[in-house]
DNA sequence: AAGGTCACG
DNA sequence: GACGTACGTGACCTTG
């Protein structure tokens, strides 16, 4: 007979807690407390070490709590409601319970709506219908209830429970004694006793003793309460009779769910030898010395046998798919657009808030006139609940040329009063795809939504550098669609068309308006159920909660801000650069001797080197010859002066085309402000990008570009404040590979180029400073020798003696490299001290410039993504911050990647530039505790140009 | 829609 | 033997 199967299923939840309160607050080297984690890796070590034992396990799985709400408060609003909020030292270890059981690699499974306990219950069920012992390990009471044998086909199974904190096996002896009744009747007692920690009620004034004496004497809770009647009066025979319904909605509550559907087969929780990676990492990074001592000596460690499901590690090559992140359809009914409900009277809508308030998460969607959120006016709302279970509630249908008769509708303001606290409730979790524009246009109108998740962000924190060139790798809407659900979402211009003849949404019938926008609702619903679990098994939730999710509402408050921009000295600036620019092609063209389209590079290389003939003419790959600024330089420094004017021309053009022009352009009529668009999923490596327009390239480098900046202007009485990392990239890089000449220069406040320029030529000229700044960069860019040859204008061998002088002088450098190369290749992923991962599909490609390309980008990733997370950490935090000191009239405006502005009262200025500097530079505490200072230089003015 | 160019960190 | 050589972005222009 096969060898006995037996399933633990481990509680985290619950153990995390308890061991919080029994352990020393231990904290790993980075400083973040690990007492509890700590704590739980030992009870880990034990029960897998215990993998031969008779009793010890076969398969195991660790079941956590999801974030969030059960089906239990659609029953009771209150329940959990007491729950304190978990200690502050507590809360950053819950997402390392996760890196623990990975490390482990062990299989970690959590749902969001379902509580651990149900997702425990209905493991534990389907395991002993198939003859398998299991072991809960936990001492949640509630979890007593499973406990017993039952006759199966495969012989007898047997359901106990195991606490590691008091190491007590808990069998039917076990909850006599505790209950005084047997498992099947624990739920009856505590339907009477309640439980404080979970807020069920149970019967006022009935205690643990009073309850199990009458379940015990009367057999059931039903027949205890009916029993009441005809007791002698007595305060125990009213409260029965008072109480009858609480006790009813108590059992419901503490009656666990045993037919949840289930994330994971049972087959795959087999336990297999714990591979020595990547637990020696975690052991290490978190100082559980004398683990890894054991881990190393191999005593105790934990097993052996195959590994069933060895990570697999993406080796995206020539069929380069990347498309690890594919999973099996989840099961869910078909789209189905004949199911959505319109929502025209206050009656349904009321019916749908309900229902919302009640499910604790509805997933929401916007539909208005614009893509602007600054500009656009609110046409109507979707909701949805479950799959198919969604409405669309229009607000502004109706009433142009096109769709003169209005349909009937919730008036606006009743619509909004009625929708107000559902989408204010803090107990109901709001699910938008890219919430920050919803999160925008319902600000305008008034409401505050809050708490929100988004699975345009989930899935950046899954996926970022996924999927290919051209297709697939994006995190919009219908590409998720695609990918997740194998759905195509009816598209927009399917309904208002593009162009010229576009309509706005508004004039779109209602029928079809329905189908396209609460279909919106449902998918990102769908999306949220198969993207949200994955956050914790693939190790997203740190970055996604503690950096990205934060950020949300406080770049949308950003964008609502926007800067004041002076239209009056833009329009002086257009009109000068016009006349120089007229100026400038007259010359051009007699210089040519011919007239012809200056901004046509393609006309330009024509003229410059067939016409004209000079040399240096360059065909790429188009057969168009290279006119950019490197060969114009050239070409003007070897006497010609056509070349001098294209290039003055070109600048000219540029800054007023992108600028001057445009900015004016992008002056909101309502608010005279310039209000940008941060996209928080636009760069792979986890910076913001700026659109529409992007105010993260507002020219500083020459002085004529400068002038753009004079524009940017702060209200009367008040001053701009720039914020900005002193050389952020190469202090993360020296703490990263841990180079101590260059940690030191940090920690002393030297000039870091000039530092370089010491000790690789020996003495600091300015030339020599400027050469060691280009390596430098070089060197956070991923070096060849060919790269650095044309920057320094050198040849390749002296460039690449550079490069060997510079790893000679900087240890550390080539070894991180290295090792971040190495990583990548077995991963393919990086990672930034954060946690944010940045997936390079191509980094085994056989194609060279390909797989070159991404080695580049590999090495630069967790550096430049690192920055990026500790800005986003100090943005999250700032206004806080300033509130706490008094300081709520500082407003924060723009993010240029390492630097903030500000907008304040000028009495402020000194007071909040104390704040914003502490904030800054601790940004990364207590995460991570840099082996560099972080330098943060903050300058004020009456321009932006003038607080630099 | 693509390619070239150039603005920023 | 040719290729293409620094990371990450977005906007504008011309051309096809």
């Amino acid at each position: 007979m096969a060898e006995k199967h037996h399933l633990y299923l481990v509680d985290g939840s619950s153990y995390i807690f308890r061991a919080y309160h029994r352990l020393p607050p231990l904290t790993n080297p980075e400083g973040t407390p690990v007492g509890a984690v700590y704590g739980y890796t030992t009870m880990l070590w034990k029960l897998a070490a215990d993998l031969d034992a008779a009793e010890g396990p076969t398969h195991l799985a660790v079941i956590l709590d999801a974030s969030g709400v059960s089906f239990r408060n659609d029953l009771y609003e209150h329940y959990k409601a007491h729950r304190p909020e978990p200690p502050e030292d507590l809360v950053p270890q819950f997402p390392l319970i996760r890196d623990a059981t990975r490390a482990f690699s062990l299989p970690c499974i959590e749902v969001p709506g379902l509580e651990a306990d149900d997702l425990i219950a209905t493991y534990a069920r389907r395991a002993q219908e198939r003859g398998w012992d299991v072991t809960i390990v936990s001492s949640d009471k509630d979890l007593m209830q499973l406990i017993g044998e039952v006759a199966t086909e495969f012989g007898p199974a047997k359901i106990d429970m195991l606490d590691t904190m008091k190491n007590q096996r808990i069998w039917l002896e076990e909850v006599e004694e505790k209950f005084g009744v047997g498992p099947e009747l624990v739920g009856d007692v505590l339907a009477l006793m309640g439980d404080a920690v979970d807020n069920v009620p149970g019967i006022y004034g009935i205690g643990p003793k009073t309850a199990s004496k009458l379940i015990a004497e009367h057999g059931s809770l039903t027949a205890a309460l009916d029993s009441a009647p005809d007791m002698k009066p007595s305060k125990l025979k009213e409260r029965l009779i008072e109480g009858r319904a609480d006790a009813e909605l108590s059992k419901v509550l503490v009656t666990l769910k045993e037919d949840c559907d289930l994330p994971q087969p049972l087959d795959e929780m087999v336990l297999g030898p714990v591979p020595p990676e990547p637990l020696a990492a975690f052991l290490q990074k978190h100082g559980f010395t004398s683990l890894l001592r054991r881990l190393d000596a191999g005593a105790g460690s934990p097993s052996r046998t195959t590994d069933l499901n060895p990570p697999k590690p993406t080796t995206a090559g020539a069929n380069g798919s990347g498309d690890g992140s594919r999973q099996p359809l989840p099961e869910m009914a078909p789209i189905d657009h004949s199911a959505y409900e319109t929502v025209q009277t206050l009656e349904r809508l009321e019916a749908w808030v309900a229902r919302a308030t009640a499910a604790r998460l509805v997933a929401v969607d916007t539909e208005t006139t614009s893509l602007d959120p600054m500009r656009a006016e609110l046409v109507g709302v979707s909701l949805a609940l479950g799959p198919n279970d969604a409405c669309y509630i229009p607000l502004a249908h109706g009433g142009t040329d096109m769709f003169a008769q209005k349909p009937e509708q919730v008036p606006l303001a009743a619509a909004l009063a009625a929708l107000k606290p559902l989408l204010e409730d803090e107990a109901v979790l709001k699910v938008f795809q890219n919430g920050k524009y919803d999160l925008n246009i319902l600000a305008r109108v008034g409401i505050n939504v809050s708490p929100i998740d988004d699975t345009m962000v989930i899935s950046f924190a899954l996926d970022a550098g996924r999927g290919e060139e051209g297709m697939g790798g994006g995190h919009g809407m219908d590409e998720l669609s695609q990918r997740h659900l194998g759905h195509t979402p009816i598209p927009f211009k399917e309904l208002c068309g593009t162009g010229k003849k576009a309509i706005l949404f508004g004039e779109v019938p209602l029928d079809r308006a329905t189908a396209y926008a609460a279909e919106d609702a449902d998918v990102t619903l769908r999306l949220y159920r198969h993207l949200k679990p994955r956050l914790a098994v693939e190790g997203g939730s740190r970055v996604y909660e503690r950096v990205d999710r934060p950020l949300i509402p406080v770049v949308a408050a950003m964008e609502r801000e926007g800067i004041r921009v002076d239209r009056a000295r833009l329009a002086k600036l257009s009109e000068e650069f016009a006349i120089e620019i007229g100026r400038l092609e007259g010359e051009i063209h007699a210089l040519a001797g011919q007239e012809f389209t200056v901004g046509s590079p393609k006309q330009l290389g024509d003229i410059l080197f067939d016409k004209l003939g000079f040399k240096g003419g360059k065909k790429g790959k188009s057969g168009q010859y290279s006119t950019d600024v490197s060969v114009l330089e050239k070409l003007a420094v070897e006497g010609a002066p056509i070349a001098r004017k294209v290039l003055e021309w070109r600048q000219l053009a540029k800054l007023k085309s992108t600028y001057t022009d445009a900015l004016q352009e992008a002056i909101n009529p309502a608010t005279g402000r310039v209000h940008t668009s941060y996209s928080l999923v636009g760069a792979q490596t986890g910076r913001l990008s700026s659109t529409d327009p992007n105010l993260q390239n507002i020219p500083i480098r020459t002085a004529i570009g400068r002038q753009i900046r004079e524009a940017f202007v702060p209200e009367p009485g008040n001053v701009l404040l720039a914020a900005d990392y002193s050389q952020i990239e190469l202090r993360l890089a020296a703490h990263m590979a841990g180079v101590d000449s260059l940690k030191d220069a940090f920690a002393q406040g030297e000039d870091i180029h000039a530092r370089t320029a010491r000790e690789m030529f020996g003495e600091v000229t300015r030339d020599t400073r400027a050469r060691a700044k280009t390596i430098n960069f070089a060197i956070l860019y991923g070096i060849s020798r060919w790269g650095l040859a044309g920057r320094l204008e050198v040849p390749p061998e002296e460039a690449q003696a550079m490069i060997d002088t510079y790893f000679q002088r900087f240890p550390g450098i080539q070894r991180y490299i290295h090792e971040t190369l190495e990583s990548v290749r077995a991963k393919g992923y990086s990672e930034t001290l954060f946690g944010r991962k940045t997936w390079f599909p191509r980094i085994n490609s056989k194609n060279q410039a390909e797989r070159q390309g991404s080695e580049r980008a590999a090495i630069n990733a967790p550096i430049q993504g690192t920055s990026a997370d500790i800005i986003k950490r100090a943005m999250a935090r700032m206004l806080p911050a300033l509130a706490d000191a008094g300081l709520h009239d500082v407003r924060m405006l723009l993010q240029v990647h390492d630097e903030l502005v500000f907008e304040l009262p000028e009495g402020r200025v000194e007071a909040a530039t104390t704040i914003i500097r502490q904030v800054m530079a601790d940004a990364a505490l207590p995460a991570v505790e840099l082996t560099v200072p972080l330098g943060v230089d903050i300058g004020t003015g009456l321009s932006w140009d003038a607080a630099h």
